[in-house]
Parts: C-alpha cells; structure tokens; sequence
DNA sequence: TTGTTTGAACTGACTGGTCAGTGCAAAAGG
DNA sequence: CCTTTTGCACTGACCAGTCAGTTCAAACAA
C-alpha cells in the first residue's frame, strides 16, 4: 500500500499542489480568521479545482491542523539551529538569545501572515485543533527555555528567574513587536529591530546612555 | 419626548440587556473567533431571544465593535491611572512602568476573554472593524509610550530607544505572559507574576544574582 | 385604589442565502 | 496504466437578519 516513491523532499506533484493550497490558506486565514474563509476562496487562490483540496486534505480543518504543524516546525527548527550555532561558536547565554530573537525576526520577516494566524489561534479554546496547537507551542518554547535553564545553571542568569514564565515574555515582546513592526512600519529595518530588542533584552532602557 | 426618568448612571432596562450580551459575547467569541459564534448563541447564553439582540444592536459586527471599544477604553483609564498615580506620588518613570505591567496583569486577570479576543483579532486585516481596532489601540499604547518619553526627555532612559517600538514590545511582553499564565498556570498568584516580569524589565535577568 | 393607555422592549418563527463536503465522468500527466 | 487533477452540479445544514405580534411598566385617569 505504501507509495514507493515519495522519495526525499518531496517534489512529488501531489506535493507541489499541498504547497500551493498552503500558500493560498495562510494568507487567506490570517486575514480573514478560519471561519470566515471558504474552500472555494482557498482553491481558487492556489488556482486548483475545488475537488482537489479534498483530493490533498481529509477536510478545511485538516488542511489547517497541517498548515500549522508545518508552519511551527519551520520556527522551531530555526531557533534551534540559531541556539546551537551560537553555543558551538563560543557564545555566551545571552548571545544565545539574541541569536533566537533574531531567528524570530528573520521567521516573522519571511512569514507574517503564518505568524498572525497563529498568534490569533493561540489563546483559543473549544477548537478541533487546539492540542496540536499546544504541542507544537510547547516544541518552539522549549527551545528557549533550555538557553534559559541552561544560562541558570551556568551562573550566567539569576537563579531566581521563572524559565517558564520568562521564556513566555521573551517570545512574546519578539512576536508583539514584530506584528507591530510589520503591521504598522513595515519600511524598517530588521536590525534596526533587532537592535531595539536587544536593547531591551540586556536591560539598556533604563540606566542613561 | 424625553424619558423623565433614566435617572443616573444608565440602569434602564435596556442598558442591563446590553450588558448580559457583552458578558455573554466575550466569552463566545474569545473561545471560538466572531465567525465561528452565532448570534443564537449569544443570545441563548444571554437568556434573551434573537430579536433582543437585534433590537440593541444593528448587527453581530457592532455589537462586537461596540464591546471592543468598551472593553479597552476600561485597560486605557486603567494604565492611565497607573501612570499617573506614581507620578503623584514622586516616583520615577521605571516605577510607573512597573505600575502599568501590575495594571495591565490585573485587567487580564479580571477579564482574561477580553484580552484573548482582543490578540485575536489586532493583527487582522480585512474585517469590518479595523480601523476602529486601531483607533483604541493606539490610545491604549500611547499611555505607554508616553511614560517612555518622559522617561528619555528626563534622562532616566536612554535616548537611543526607539520609542513606539520598545511601547510596543513591553505591551507584548505582559500581554503573552499574562495570557500564558490564564491559560497554563492559572493558579499562580498575581504578585509571583508581576515580580517575573519586573525582574525581566530591570534587566535583571542577566548579571547573576 | 383600580382600570386604561402608551410606547419601549422583547419574542421567535421564518426567509433567503451561503458554504462544507460529495459524486463522478473525463482529462491530463508522468 | 495508475495517480492526480478538473469541472461542475448537487445536497443538506446552518445562520444573519427580519417582522408581525406580545409583554411590561410607567403614566395617567376616574
């Protein structure tokens, strides 16, 4: 029963036609919500017949469960790699972060609308897709808890720092800033951005220059 | 023509309907999104009949644009208040800070559906309510940003911050920390929360103990 | 007190439209 | 060939908004 070929990446056509339908559903989603989306807007935006995002997906819901999933394995991969280059090139805890808020930027940089759909998903309940969305949640901030607990460990950071918690606001000025930035002065540079971050990160807003 | 009564603060009949739908629509709507709610339901949490909904508003977007404006014209008196208290009582631009995150985490505490319901939708594009989304939230992130001016105009912040952005990040910041304390550690107290986040804004997090 | 009027507030069955999902024969496509 | 895509008609559920009729309470009358 198992396709034989599929081979490595995928470049299969079935696969090409799931990457449009993806394309087409994330902007789709992040502007209007998931609700008010239709199949018909979402296929004829990936230019496809209707019958062929049945043919690639169980149902609207499953194509946006996978959309998900593959959007936020996207984020975690790169904080990680942003994570471990920077260990493995001598950096300190802090440089971690800071490569991570950067990684963040460089992801909401190339994908906003993903990002606005799921900060706009994030916080809901009662939907069908809300325990994979708190699995994958969990993926992308355990990546910065670990530099957090790691830091702590290490006598880099207080030991009175709440890593769960902490690592929740880190993700959140990154992802609240960059909706901003993106949303309200997109002509900004990102490290410019970045520079502003960082600032606030390492406790230079306070104390005079 | 006028109704001699009416009397003092709005406790007409009809102000109390229309307060049972907001209560009724927030929750609804933070838990499912506007579209995915119906106005039966709402109307049936509400204890009245559809026409009742219809009758007190033109439609299911006003209603909601209403409740939006409601809802952050409390958070903004709210920070508003925090500012300018510490001020009265001679404290510096970082204690008024401190006093909006503290102001900001008791809003979300008191109406957590609010709150989720409002990240929902801020970063849409698209939809009815926009440009009203936009007006109040300005309002509310000017109080902070204010608070941030004076600061760099006084010389207790550093001139290099970039104002509205750095507003934006520490609204983030409280904004994610909060709605992740609701969702996933609901039973924490208030005052361990605002500690976590004070510790994070005085850049006390790197520096060892 | 008791009855009558008035208009605002409320009700809920109904309508017209929308949309997720189906079915299928025929056409690419590889 | 075997998989994938197309095109399109169809169904059944669901839902925003309407409207003719009902309830309620205050004001006034007798």
């Amino acid at each position: 029963m198992e396709s034989s070929s599929a081979a490595s990446g995928g470049s299969t056509r079935r696969e090409a036609t799931r990457q449009k339908l993806y394309e087409a559903a994330v902007t789709l989603i992040a502007e209007q919500g998931f609700s008010a989306t239709t199949v018909d807007e979402i296929a004829e935006r990936a230019g496809v017949a209707k019958g062929t995002v049945y043919y690639n997906f169980a149902s609207k819901s499953v194509l946006f469960e996978e959309l998900l999933r593959h959007g936020v394995g996207l984020l975690t991969a790169s904080l990680r790699d942003a994570a471990e280059t920077t260990a493995r090139a001598g950096g300190s805890r802090v440089d971690a972060l800071d490569a991570m808020i950067r990684a963040g930027l460089v992801f909401i940089d190339r994908y906003p609308s993903f990002t606005q759909l799921y900060v706009a998903e994030l916080w809901r309940t009662n939907r069908a897709w809300q325990s994979t969305l708190m699995v994958v949640r969990q993926q992308a901030v355990a990546v910065v808890e670990g530099v957090l607990r790691e830091g702590v460990e290490g006598g880099e950071f207080s030991d009175e720092i709440d890593v769960p918690l902490t690592a929740a606001a880190l993700v959140g000025m990154v992802l609240v800033a960059a909706l901003d930035w993106k949303s309200f002065q997109p002509e900004r540079s990102l490290d410019d951005v970045h520079a502003a971050l960082s600032r606030l990160l390492q406790g230079r807003v306070s104390g005079r220059r």
